[in-house]
DNA sequence: CGGCGCTTCGAATGCTGTTCAAACCGCCGA
DNA sequence: TCGGCGGTTTGAACAGCATTCGAAGCGCCG
C-alpha cells in the first residue's frame, strides 16, 4: 500500500528508555500501550516492538539502561575516601526509592510481578542486582579490614543488608501509609550501627 | 433468546478462592482467564465478575481469604506457652514462603505489582498485613516484658523485621537462585538473635 | 399467581499486544 | 547507473481477553 505517513528514523536508544521510564513511572506498566508510547517518541507501536521484542523486554531493557545510570554515581560514592561508614550509609540512601512513584523503583517494581513467570526476567533481574551485591561485598570487605566493620561476612551480610533495603523499598515506592525513605534510613542505619559497628 | 446450556449456581466461595488461588499460582495472574477459571469451577466467567466486580478485585479477595486461613494457625502458635524466643521463630517461619511458587506468596507479589495504580488494592493489602504486624508487636511486648528479649521499641522492631522478611520472601517465592525458606529463616535467626537476646 | 430482585449465561464491546505484509531507503557490487 | 538485498518503518489485521450487558431463569413474597 501507498505509505500515507511519513516514514520517521527511531529515536535514540536513550530517549526511548527515558521516556518509557517516565510513562511507566505515571501509569504503571498494565497503563502503557505500546501505541501510546509510540506517539510520545514519534515512532509506531509496531517499530517500538520491532526493536524491544515485547512489552516485557522493553521493561527489562529499560530498567537495565536505569540501572546502568546509577552505576557512576554509585562507583563514586563507593570509591571515595570518606570513611566505609559514611560510603556504606550513602550506598543505602542511594539504593533506597526517593519516594512513592519512584520511576527507577517502580521499574523494578513492576520486573519483581513478572519476574517468576519469566525465566528470561529472571535472569535480567539477577545480573543486574549482582552489580549492587558485588559492590556493597567489596565496600564491606575494606569495612571489616580497616577495622572499621566488625568481622562479619561480606557476602552473607550483603544478602541480608539487601534483603532490609527491598523489603523497606517496595513499601516506599508503592506509597503505603508510614513508609518513606526517611524512616527505612533510620532504621537501616540503626541496624548497621548495631551489626558493624557497635561493641 | 433461549437457554442452550444450564444454569449452575455459583460455587461456594471459599471453593471459588482455592481454584483461583491454585490457578494464580501455577499462571500467574495474566496467565489466568477469568473464562478459564469459570470453566473450572463450573461457572461463566461473567458470573465470577458479576460477584468480585473485577479481575483485581477477585485477586484481593483471594489473598484475603488466604490470609484468613492463616489466622488461626499463627494465632495458635503465638498464643501458646512456649518461649517467646521459638514462638518469633515459628512466626517468621510461617510468614516466609515455603519454595518458589508457593500459592499465598504469589498473591502476594501480583497484588504488590498492582498496589501502586490502586488505592484500593493499598488500602486492602495494608488492612490485611495489619494483623501480622498486630500479632508480631504483641509477642514482642511479651518476651520484652518477660526480659526474654531485650528492651527494644515492639512498633518499631516489628517495621523492621517485616521488611526484613519481605525482602528475604519475595526472592524465594520468585525463584531467585539461592533464595531458600531455610536460608532466610537463618539470616532471620541470626539476626533475632543478634537483636534481641545477645547480650 | 404475578411481580420483583437476584442469579446465571455468554455474546458483544472495546481494547491492546503482537504479527506481518508492504512500502521505503541506503548501500553495495556488477 | 541500476538492481538486489537487507534493514527500517508503518499501521492494520489478528488473536485474545477483561468487562459490560441484555436476556432468560428462578425463588420468594404479598
Amino acid at each position: 500500500m501507498v505509505r500515507a505517513s511519513a516514514r520517521r528514523p527511531a529515536r535514540p536508544r536513550e530517549e526511548v528508555f527515558a521516556t518509557a521510564m517516565a510513562a511507566i513511572a505515571r501509569h504503571g506498566l498494565a497503563g502503557v500501550t505500546m501505541a501510546a508510547l509510540g506517539r510520545e517518541l514519534g515512532m509506531s507501536g509496531g517499530h517500538l516492538l520491532y526493536y524491544f521484542g515485547s512489552k516485557d523486554q522493553l521493561l527489562l531493557e529499560t530498567l537495565r539502561w536505569s540501572e546502568s545510570q546509577l552505576g557512576e554515581r554509585r562507583r563514586e560514592l563507593l570509591t571515595g575516601d570518606a570513611p566505609a561508614t559514611e560510603r556504606l550509609r550513602a550506598f543505602a540512601a542511594l539504593y533506597l526509592p526517593t519516594g512513592p512513584g519512584d520511576p527507577r523503583w517502580t521499574l523494578w517494581v513492576e520486573v519483581w510481578g513478572r519476574s517468576q513467570a519469566s525465566e528470561e526476567i529472571r535472569a535480567g533481574q539477577v545480573e543486574i542486582e549482582a552489580v549492587w551485591r558485588e559492590d556493597l561485598v567489596t565496600l564491606l570487605h575494606e569495612g571489616v579490614a580497616s577495622g572499621e566493620f566488625r568481622a562479619v561476612e561480606p557476602e552473607r551480610f550483603a544478602v541480608r543488608l539487601g534483603a532490609l533495603l527491598d523489603g523497606f523499598g517496595t513499601p516506599i515506592v508503592v506509597g503505603l501509609p508510614g513508609a518513606g525513605p526517611e524512616v527505612a534510613l533510620g532504621h537501616v542505619e540503626d541496624y548497621l550501627y548495631e551489626a558493624l559497628l557497635a561493641r
